[in-house]
RNA sequence: GCCUCUGUAGCUCAGUGGACAGAGCAGCGGUCUUCUAAACCGUUGGUCGCAGGUUCGAGUCCUGCCAGGGGCGCCA
């Protein structure tokens, strides 16, 4: 698709560069300045701030403005430059050239919107990478909608795209997964053990317990907890997937930590930090002060392996190797996100909570002691998000119990079965991956008439109403003459031909909810247009209404392909 | 204490340094004999947390405060 605030920034630069040349204009070097669609549409379809240039230039921004509009190249899109104070340049798109997007848009179908911007580039997305030590809670619910549409979105943007899903199986917490796994076991075989208080508790782990009991029956009991982590790891798995998969969401790609022991990935980036000076071994760190010292002491800790993550900024170093011989967590991740690097995507996104923040900088620090340059790797940091309920009694909103129990909402398998996959995916998305999420349970399910979702869903449905109807009359929209169109579906193409633009914004600034306000303006904008634009009506001209069959064709395009870019289901009906 | 995110309408939130700050809920008043009204039309509502600064121009950038969330482990 053509990107029209594009050309015509080309378009003035060229006028600009044309007014040098003459001497209208005196010479410097023109620099990057946007054109954007105006608030007002009676300032136009796109503006250029020619006050941008005023300082280089020494001239009045209105001068410039004038020069600009003037000296414009012809353009197909463009019906009329006007020029308005202190200085912008106002574009104003031609009728017919909107009319022409009509069938554009339709012939593009599922492609509507498509950038070129990522051609011949690839890039991955690593987003939940929960551990499989219990289901997808609301919280991993957010990464998960959040980096699979921007996976969609540089897909859209024409990036070759990799889902992947890293987790960690190598350390103490799946160790003490498959303890749990184990003591749930014999207990279902009727031992009287108890769990430890740092065991999982979950109710879950029961039930695997009980299918393994089916099973197997008692044929695991000596088996020891290696089976168990097994087991549980793979059945978790199978979980998370299912959950993910409720809300179409699928990996391409699972890379987990104990490869990276198998083919000594961990120990080789240790070795070559270690070459690269930035390793020591001390029981305590370097910069530690007396309360630190103090308290390693009073541990009796053996010396340990630190990296001087110090030298690259952090404000303390930290342990790669425990005293007792085991790595920590974050020499794997550090492993693992060189060998992202040495796969070579030009963008590596990679969506956490923000508190993993420290954690995201530590390995950002190990990746530059290694030599390698971290900036392929970008991070979005989800807030945090809860699910609330209004509480009468407290007259507030109170976050809903961590409990892992079905019916308290705090799994993505809840939260599906309350509400829908479209309004946790729709609701996940829409806000600023900033801002913390509430995500008020009652609202969702008890307002779902006045649900956004619903609002942008209704859209595609309405327009496959006419569709049906139309089938029914034998009426169809063979030989449409387009200039039957009216302001309203012009208007209405307008915006919709904005939406390049906006999935360009969303992957440059790596903004997924941009997409999700887009689409929501689209509907505000369109079901006023379908009340008085009607198709199949006795008052409507057979000619008139053709065109119109024709344009809600593009619209239904438009809002199909918004909502599988949110990872929404488009109804035919609701 | 240090790092980081947030503070915009009664509530939940948008807002690439550009023109007069927007939307949805909630409130008030209207609209279905013709493609499903999960919709539409009208209307009320703002010292953009506070104070400075940069700029032709600041809700947006910088500094300092105030308030709230998250992080600062030889856990993952």
């Amino acid at each position: 698709m053509k990107q029209l605030n594009r050309e015509f920034e080309i378009a003035i630069k060229k006028a600009l560069a044309g007014a040098q040349n003459r001497g209208d204009l005196p010479v410097f070097d023109i620099p990057r300045i946007p054109a954007s669609p105006p608030k007002r549409s009676s300032q136009g379809d796109l503006s250029y701030p020619a006050m941008a240039l005023a300082k280089a230039a020494r001239m009045s921004p209105l001068e410039i403005a004038k020069l600009i509009a003037a000296g414009l190249p012809k353009l197909d899109f463009v019906e009329t430059i006007e020029v308005a104070p202190p200085g912008f340049v106002n574009c104003f798109l031609s009728r017919d050239y909107l009319r022409r997007q009509v069938d554009t848009i339709i012939a593009a179908g599922e492609g509507f919107g498509r950038l070129e911007i990522g051609a011949c580039k690839t890039a991955q997305v690593e987003f939940v990478s929960a551990n499989p030590s219990g289901p997808i809670t609301i919280g991993h619910t957010r990464g998960a909608v959040v980096g699979d549409a921007m996976a969609r979105l540089l897909e859209a943007a024409g990036y070759t795209v990799q889902r992947e899903y890293y987790y960690n199986n190598a350390g103490n917490q799946m160790i003490l997964l498959g303890k749990s796994l184990e003591l749930r076991y014999r207990q279902q075989l009727g031992e009287s053990v108890d769990l430890a208080p740092d065991h999982y508790h979950g109710d879950y782990l029961v039930e695997v317990a009980a299918a393994l009991v089916a099973e197997h029956g008692e044929g695991l009991r000596d088996k020891g907890w290696e089976t168990f982590k097994q087991a549980a790891e793979s059945r978790m798995f199978d979980w998370i997937k299912r959950s993910l998969a409720s809300i179409d969401i699928k990996h391409d790609a699972f890379y987990n930590e104990t490869s990276l022991f198998e083919d000594e990935r961990i120990w080789q980036a240790l070795a070559a930090m270690r070459g690269n000076g930035h390793i020591y071994e001390a029981a305590y760190w370097e910069g530690a002060d007396a309360a630190e010292i103090a308290d390693v002491k009073a541990k009796d800790y053996l010396p340990a392996t630190w990296f001087r993550s110090t030298s690259f900024g952090d404000e303390k170093d930290r342990v790669m190797v425990k005293s007792d011989g085991a790595p920590t967590y974050t020499l794997p991740d550090i492993a693992y996100h060189a060998h992202k690097l040495e796969r070579g995507f030009d963008i590596a996104v990679n969506v956490l909570g923000s508190d993993h923040f420290s954690q995201a900088q530590v390995v950002r620090c190990g990746l530059m002691a290694l030599g390698l340059d971290p900036t392929p790797i970008h991070v979005i940091f989800n807030q945090m998000v809860r699910a609330v309920r209004w509480s009468a009694e407290l007259g507030e909103y109170e976050a809903v119990k961590q409990s892992k129990r079905a019916g308290d909402f705090d799994t993505l398998d809840d939260l599906v079965e309350m509400t829908s996959a479209d309004a946790v995916r729709y609701h996940m998305l829409a806000r600023s991956p900033n801002s913390q999420l509430d995500f008020d349970v009652d609202k969702v399910v008890r307002q779902s008439n006045e649900n956004p979702v619903y609002y942008i869903q209704n859209a595609y449905v309405r327009c496959a109403g006419i569709f049906r109807e139309a089938e029914e009359r034998g009426f169809s929209d063979a030989g449409a003459d387009l200039s039957e169109l009216g302001e309203d579906e012009l208007c209405f193409i307008r915006k919709a031909l904005e939406l390049g633009n906006v999935i360009e914004q969303a992957v440059a600034s790596f903004e997924p909810h941009k997409i999700a306000f887009f689409a929501h303006e689209l509907a505000a904008l369109f079901h006023p247009i379908y009340d008085r634009v009607r198709v199949l009506h006795s008052e409507v001209p057979a000619g008139a209404a053709k065109a119109r069959l024709r344009f809600y064709r593009a619209a239904a395009v438009v809002f199909q392909r918004l909502l599988r870019l949110m990872g929404m289901s488009a109804p035919e009906r609701m």
